[in-house]
DNA sequence: CAGAATCCTACCTGATACTG
DNA sequence: CAGTATCAGGTAGGATTCTG
């Protein structure tokens, strides 16, 4: 996905290798969602994104198998059957959604409280 | 940037609202280096940021200044100079961003060692 | 110097149909 | 069930040129 953010030399570095990594549209919230509910088939974890298509969803799971992130199980059954769970790798993922989760809470507060503060000035006189 | 990412009621808005925020393709790295680096004007962010182009590094920090994250400072001076930092609330996100930062090289590490262990397998017979 | 404007492409979305 | 295939349409991002 991300290429052309090939700074040689430099700090950005580990930055870069996560967006590289988890930079994908949906990836976080699909790593969020193993990582609360643990194993989860392809379909359950349809219904848990609303919004996002088969094709992504696809995409999105083998890339991030690819990159260690998940592991795909597949059961030789009739109907086929396949769960997706976090790697040990995947885990580490774990303080950084957790942290995004959290400061994405504090972001909400912040904006609603800046919108009622405009709200405030434009009525005042 | 994000839109159609909106589950009703549930735990996932925390990581959506992040997403949403600093989402982009380019923010969390222009963000990391606004954190360290302080105040930067425009040109060296472009300097900082090889591959990205004008338009781009435009139109994802007046999503960030529109988001609260960064402060744009204008001096009414000729030839124009702007400066861009981090806001209170932007600095908010700097364990998100050191967190972020510090998984990307364990990730390098990992993904050096899963590509010499692959090449292990190969050659062994 | 810091950008605005334009154009262009690649990727994402949504719907639908098909397969093992 | 868990995909793959296809196509129309939109949007994010990239390249280039122009301007106060």
């Amino acid at each position: 996905m991300h290429d052309g953010l090939r700074e040689p030399n430099h700090r950005t570095q580990g930055i870069i290798a996560t967006l590289q990594a988890i930079g994908g549209k949906w990836k976080p919230l699909i790593l969020f969602i193993l990582l609360h509910d643990g194993t989860r088939r392809f379909g359950e974890l349809r219904r848990l994104l609303p919004h996002i298509t088969q094709g992504m969803l696809t995409s999105q799971l083998r890339e991030m198998e690819q990159d260690g992130l998940i592991v795909r199980l597949v059961y030789n059954e009739i109907p086929p059957k396949i769960e997706y769970s976090l790697s040990d790798h995947g885990k580490t993922l774990s303080s950084v959604l957790a942290d995004m989760c959290g400061w994405g809470f504090k972001h909400i507060e912040f904006m609603n409280q800046s919108k009622a503060e405009s709200k405030n000035d434009s009525h005042a006189e």
